[in-house]
DNA sequence: ATAATATTTCTATATTTATCGAAATGAAAA
DNA sequence: TTTTCATTTCGATAAATATAGAAATATTAT
């Protein structure tokens, strides 16, 4: 049960709903989210903490940067439920439109590198 | 959005889980899930506060009691998808056989009346 | 090697949350 | 109508959480 409890928990936050559809779009770095959520990147990384924690997503080096992606292929029941579902939610909400809209042009070397 | 946040926040506590997983055995009255869960009662009616805000439970007045039910026939999309999971998930946890388990004998007049 | 830089960790703070006990509410029984 | 009693609301408190900025880490580029 903790461990539901801990996934609803890390989804059950705004603004980790809102990496969790980004993520569904494509991999991203930290910057890109960081530049969609408008948050500080601190305040980023530990929501990406806590859904990494939860094993909703996981990381990968990718050069200077680290790449989240979802953890589509886990075989916990739990993610593999919700997961599906969140994909089909949320998709006429304005704010995730506006995020997935940002989404296609994010750009990590333009962002972050020069 | 807010919906969602709201409804996967009030899924995302233990003992609101044991909760819900109680209600999708039957319909139960404040004193009946108090006993189970062994909390305060202020505590147990605000956790119910929580998950009747999110639109999972509803209450009926049933003389001196108030009865809690799963708003299974809900049109609300969120609760719609998540509320068959929930019924799959959990079933071996300890801790929710043992309060179902409870729960097949729990008697409102017993516990509370005289 | 050194400098630049993407990300994480640490520290601090303000807000929210879970909990309990006491007081208030409201309905049923006497 | 007065008492009883199931439940909710209120007030207080301790713990958890979201957030930001600064310092630390690690990796790339020079």
């Amino acid at each position: 049960m903790i461990k539901l409890v801990k996934i609803l928990k890390a989804l059950g936050d705004k603004n980790r709903l809102r990496i969790v559809k980004m993520l569904q779009k494509k991999p991203l770095c930290v910057c890109e989210i960081t530049a969609v959520l408008g948050l500080a990147i601190s305040t980023v990384s530990s929501h990406l903490s806590i859904l990494k924690n939860a094993e909703i997503i996981e990381d990968l080096k990718d050069g200077k940067w680290v790449e989240y992606y979802l953890k589509t292929k886990t075989k916990n029941i739990f993610v593999v439920g919700l997961l599906p579902l969140i994909s089909f939610w949320l998709n006429d909400d304005e704010q995730i439109k506006s995020d997935l809209e940002k989404v296609k042009f994010v750009n990590r070397k333009k962002l972050c590198g020069r």
